[in-house]
DNA sequence: TGCATCATGTAATCAGTTACATGATTTT
DNA sequence: AAAATCATGTAACTGATTACATGATGCA
């Protein structure tokens, strides 16, 4: 139940609402986390219920009431409790590694335009996190640093690396995926 | 739904009962795709009744018999299908993450061991993949490479890689976090 | 005698995704 | 006039996890 942590966390980063929350799970907190609006809004709902987190309704002019929601001390404690329980090391769940060992079924060739692709996207998003940790960390506009400050940045780091790997990873793939097809398919 | 997919990926590479297809899933294809045996014998009922699947009974002396899942001519199409859908870069679920953000909310000392933890895990894939690298792959004793195993290659020098960045990161988490310690406990 | 392994499953619950739904405001 | 953004939700479904359940064989 990482979700009521990530949000627990957030919050306390900075109070907010349901779609205010969904906006950082596109960014910031959802580059190691994911979740949609509608789950949120289902979560917040629960917790509230459940005293670990207050609500308060800001009317607005023109506007549904947005409802802003703060952590409760219950949530603070439930997060402390959290931190210092062992949680799992992840396992993956990789669809392009299903999808490349599948390929010895078929024409690994086929994969060459996704692997591609994926290349793009992970280009991209290394691309977005080096401006974000040039704006937010290391830049010359970039604010004093704290602890919260330095853990987020350590968090970063780690998108960071993932994405390079990945990266250089996929190289690897293409490379191996073009060997096999010259392989099988030598030129005239 | 890519556990069908792996599925089918994993008893076109062999044929095999739900027993050893959960077994299978704890190492080899479980290095990118987990699943447990209820999960596993719920999805291989659902695939066999949609034709995707054969099944053979082996009686056994003394055992339960044991039923043997190949592929069928429909479940070979479909993986088809599937290697030739594009499919979404998968997003991070990372629960250490997320608790790295929420040690600023609590003492960061709190994680050193938890990461220590993770980082002796991590340590420790690393050497099992490379074990089986080389007796599968690099080693003298290695089967000759065709395009299936070269896949299979490809595969598990991504798991290492994987590793390997997740290692040199949670050094860095250990220096970040042993960092603020020191800044905020001061040495006598 | 007890534990691990082989071999299979059901039931209940929880988490996550997709589709549907509404309605105002602001920007192009 | 249309599209994007702000703001909230419900309902249905699918997928994944946890707990429970059975029973033989083989090893220490």
């Amino acid at each position: 139940m990482a979700l009521d942590h990530a949000i627990l966390v957030s919050l306390l980063e900075r109070p907010g609402s349901g779609y205010e929350l969904a906006r950082r799970f596109e960014r910031s907190i959802g580059y190691f986390w994911t979740a949609t609006h509608q789950q949120i809004y289902r979560v917040l709902k629960r917790m509230e219920a459940d005293g670990l987190l207050d609500l308060r309704e800001v009317p607005q002019q023109g506007r549904p009431d947005k409802k802003e929601y703060s952590v409760a001390e219950a949530g603070r404690a439930a997060l402390s409790r959290w931190l210092h329980e062992p949680i799992e090391p992840e396992s993956l769940r990789h669809d392009l590694a299903v999808k490349i060992r599948g390929a010895a079924f078929d024409d690994p060739a086929t994969l060459i335009g996704e692997v591609e692709r994926h290349h793009h996207v992970h280009s991209d998003r290394l691309a977005h996190y080096l401006a974000g940790e040039q704006r937010d960390f290391t830049g010359p506009d970039a604010p004093a640093p704290d602890p919260g400050r330095e853990l987020q940045h350590v968090v970063l780091r780690g998108g960071i690396a993932y994405e390079r790997m990945t990266i250089a990873w996929l190289d690897d793939v293409l490379a191996t995926l073009h060997r096999l097809g010259a392989a099988a398919d030598p030129p005239a």
